[in-house]
RNA sequence: CGGGGCGUAGCGCAGUCCGGUCCAGCGCGCCUGCUUUGGGAGCAGGAGGUCGGGAGUUCGAAUCUCCCCGCCCCGACCA
């Protein structure tokens, strides 16, 4: 493909809206541009790159044994409400109706119209398992859409839905899929990696999210350097803390504290670190009230709270807090708190002196000693993890690292099929339920995840098997007769080989050319020009590489494909 | 949704505080011609703007006021 004849602008300057590396520099190659927020058209070359990882999920789907379908985008209401899902999903389902007006759901995820389509086709054990995949376009009204294709309102998924008759066949799908996903981003040259993850609004009780570790990344991994062990913050265990410290002898005061209500506040009028107070919050889970004490340093994850509850739990209104604690909001406080479960963070062992808030408006107490003032029965994990907890599976301390989420798997159990109706007959002719587990991969954000790991400060460098060109070649004076044969006869000898090669035809200065070619990251460069004029020589170089190679035509094809063996 | 910032040519920006000297300017890019071609070329000529939109104040608005829209960043109930 000649330069001259595709759509390939490349920008000088950094567009301003852009951040992190691989927005910044999938506009400036020209790899897409803008439509609105969280809206972009993929341009020609990274159309390309788009195409080339699809092609690899696909293949590895398919090695997989699972089967490529098409799901509509458009979702009747009517399936939505079967599984709960309409109200559920809130704000961020996109909605629309007919002419006639029939509503219907712009599809954020397909469990629906996958689980009624198994529903309708499938009726015996026979038929099972089954797997089934698409690579489609979701819609999610993202409170924030960020960071170019990282969080976008429309992007590309691969969305698949296992089908199995018992447990063990679950976990068998699930494994698959497993092991596909790590061949799969291993081919993307990406480095991932797979976390215990929570399971969300999806349901279900195992998954796995492949993170590429990445210091943009929106989320936060703890893993433990020791054994392995990684999983998402929000769904990190932690470890028992070791030995509680030597306790606080001094009396218990009661302190004066108009008006100071948040840690902060406190904090600076006790002049004592937030790692010295005993944080009380209430919470309401099924109807009921709970009081977590946590250090205040610390921060609750509400999964493993409601885990813990068996229920949803929210923080509580103003009223509740008052009926439970005697106070409004901000001096809640453990000591004498009755009528109300409790449940105490690990952190809150480690508490020696402590200050917690007197259940009295305006009032704190200092000089708390846990043991004393209010004894805890068990101490429990209920904070969310930060570096330096203690590893939940060997002795070792939790480290915390950035990624991003490029492919989630959950087992889902029967859910759906229960309230979708995907049951078969089983030998006995029982009817029963199918066994589910769904798996997808950001085919979009992948793009953008190989980009924050395969870059510099000049551009992109991307791995052979997801470039969007294999070779660039580049003529200096490409209207000079000698330099345009040159040229040719490189495109010809490549081409035989099946390399798709991209020639920078321009009439632009070297610097241009140069400049370009490290931006937009083509594997390997070929440049002919004054030098092979005078020497007969074409100078070879990888993106990923300093090394200059100078070659006799003849020679280039085979140096071409080890450099790309390389790249 | 809360807070902050921004919106002037395709891209990056100056001008806005303090209204007139701006029927708006700079760099890059773009078009024509000639020269040039190994790390963002030179000369000459040229095109391109409802200054985000609307209403208002004023003799006069990119600039002041009000409303609206868009975009970016941070945060989202932790007592």
């Amino acid at each position: 493909m000649k330069w001259t004849n595709t759509l390939i602008s490349t920008q000088r300057d950094d567009p301003q809206e852009a951040e992190i590396p691989s927005h910044r520099l999938m506009l400036r190659a020209g790899l897409m541009r803008k439509l609105a927020s969280g809206l972009y058209t993929w341009l020609p070359l990274g159309l390309k790159v788009l195409r080339k990882v699809e092609t690899i999920v696909r293949e590895e789907m398919d090695r997989a044994g699972a089967l490529e379908i098409l799901m509509p985008i458009l979702q009747p209401r009517e399936l939505w409400e079967k599984s709960g899902r309409w109200e559920a999903m809130g704000p961020i389902m996109l909605r629309s109706q007919t002419h006639g007006g029939r509503e219907l759901a712009l599809g954020p995820t397909h469990e629906e119209v996958v689980t009624d389509l198994v529903a309708r086709e499938i009726s015996s054990y026979r038929q099972l398992p089954v797997n089934l995949y698409q690579i489609n376009t979701k819609f999610r009204d993202e409170i924030r859409p960020r960071f170019g294709v990282m969080r976008s309102r429309e992007f590309i998924m691969k969305d698949g839905y296992s089908f199995d008759l018992d447990e063990a066949g679950a976990d068998r799908s699930y494994r698959l899929m497993y092991q596909a996903y790590e061949r799969i981003f291993r081919r993307c040259g990406l480095e991932a990696m797979a976390v215990e993850a929570d399971t969300g609004v999806m349901g279900g009780k195992e998954s796995h999210e492949f993170m590429v570790p990445a210091e943009t990344g929106e989320d936060a991994i703890a893993v433990c350097p020791a054994c392995g062990y990684a999983a998402n913050v929000e769904q990190a265990a932690i470890g028992a803390g070791s030995s509680a410290p030597e306790r606080t002898a001094e009396k218990l005061e009661e302190v004066a504290t108009p008006g100071l209500r948040t840690v902060e506040e406190l904090s600076g009028f006790f002049s004592a670190p937030p790692s010295r107070f005993i944080k009380t919050l209430i919470y309401l889970a099924g109807g009921k009230p709970a009081a977590v004490l946590i250090r205040g340093d610390r921060e609750v994850n509400e999964s493993k709270l409601a885990r813990r509850l068996g229920a949803a739990a929210v923080l509580a209104d103003g009223e509740t807090i008052r009926a439970v604690t005697g106070a409004p909001l901000g001096f809640a406080g453990p000591v004498g708190l009755t009528g109300v479960e409790v449940l105490a963070d690990y952190s809150v062992a480690a508490v020696a002196d402590g200050i917690t808030g007197g259940n009295r408006e305006d009032l704190h107490l200092r000089h708390v000693n846990i043991d004393r003032d209010c004894p805890i029965p068990e101490y429990l994990d209920l904070a969310i993890a930060a570096a330096g907890d203690r590893c939940p599976s060997c002795s070792g301390n939790l480290a915390i690292r950035r990624g991003i989420e490029v492919g989630h798997v959950f087992k889902l159990g029967t859910k759906y099929s229960r309230s979708l109706g995907a049951v078969f007959n089983d030998e006995r002719g029982e009817e029963q339920p199918a066994i589910m587990g769904c798996y997808g991969i950001g085919v979009s954000r992948t793009v953008a995840a190989i980009i924050e790991q395969h870059h510099d400060e000049k551009g992109i460098i991307w791995p052979a098997a997801v470039a969007p060109y294999q070779v660039l070649l580049l003529a200096l004076a490409p209207d000079r007769p000698e330099v345009a044969a040159a040229a040719e006869d490189l495109t010809v000898r490549l081409s035989g080989r099946g390399l798709d090669l991209l020639y920078d035809d321009r009439s632009a200065s070297a610097g241009v050319k140069f400049n370009d070619a490290d931006l937009i990251g083509i594997p390997v460069r070929l440049t002919v020009g004054k030098k092979f004029l005078q020497t007969g020589l074409v100078e070879v170089k990888a993106r990923n590489s300093d090394e200059l190679h100078a070659v006799p035509p003849e020679e280039v094809p085979d140096l071409v494909e080890r450099l790309l063996g390389q790249a």
